[in-house]
DNA sequence: CGCCGTTTTGCAAGTGATTCGCAGAACAAG
DNA sequence: CTTGTTCTGCGAATCACTTGCAAAACGGCG
């Protein structure tokens, strides 16, 4: 594990929240040059340190997040009001999954999900 | 409603899949600009007449796929192999976004599902 | 119909996230 | 050290998508 990626790996685990390629900038600083970072990004994802999914917000428009993968995939919910992802803990479509192949003759291999609206602060 | 959004819309009504912006403009031919469809399918999206989520594929990388809304809304299943979608029929999530609501005090106004791997035919 | 304010469109240029080419740096054996 | 492989910085390129702007289409209404 190179000085770049472990850098790239501590802000993911380190962070409370997926982030962007943009937040892991922000979060190490002038470690590395950005291509590095995109580079590590798919590293640790393909090595499987990490998940992403694309998330698509009014905000900051399309951007990929990525979290330090862990004993068991969580989803997120993202408030469109103060931009924060809230943890939702480990992914509860295990049954679904399995119902849906059977259904549908499929193998799937992953899913995306998560959720938007206004988290509890936001709506007061 | 324009011609030009009318083109959009019947595209996504006449697919049986979810279309990126290039999917519906390889439909509509020269009916309208490159501009003109995607901001159609903005005005559509906006008026409630589409729904739309941003999928990452190894072939196509991120594009944001689009669908003629209907009654109740779809998710779906994408092929890694031949890059179609299956429609797996409505959405089986009710339960759990009030769940969730309950669970972490948030207001789910809406969320993003699809599951990718490999579709029966794929698989032989 | 003809006039005028509002929308929509085409065209071309601009954005923003992400990726690539390439040459030099860092590593890992031998 | 020597040499083959991997990783990195830098700058340019891509790709999906968006925007500015002027012309075209539309929608009353007198
Ligand atoms: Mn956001
Ligand atoms: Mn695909
Ligand atoms: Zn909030
Ligand atoms: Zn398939």
């Amino acid at each position: 594990m190179t000085r770049a990626r472990k850098a790239v790996l501590d802000a993911l685990r380190s962070a409370e929240e997926p982030l962007s390629a943009a937040g892991v900038i922000a979060r190490i600083g002038d470690i590395c040059d950005q291509a590095t970072v995109y580079r590590a990004l798919s590293y640790l994802e393909e090595t499987g340190s990490a998940e992403s999914f694309v998330l698509h917000c009014a905000r900051d428009g399309t951007e990929r997040y990525y979290i330090a993968a862990g004993e068991r995939h969580h989803h997120w919910f993202h408030c469109e009001s103060c931009h924060r992802f809230i943890d939702l803990g480990v992914c509860r479509l295990g049954r679904l999954c399995d119902q849906l192949e059977r259904e549908f003759d499929v193998r799937v291999t992953e899913h995306t999900l998560y959720f938007s609206g206004l988290c509890g602060d936001c709506r007061k």
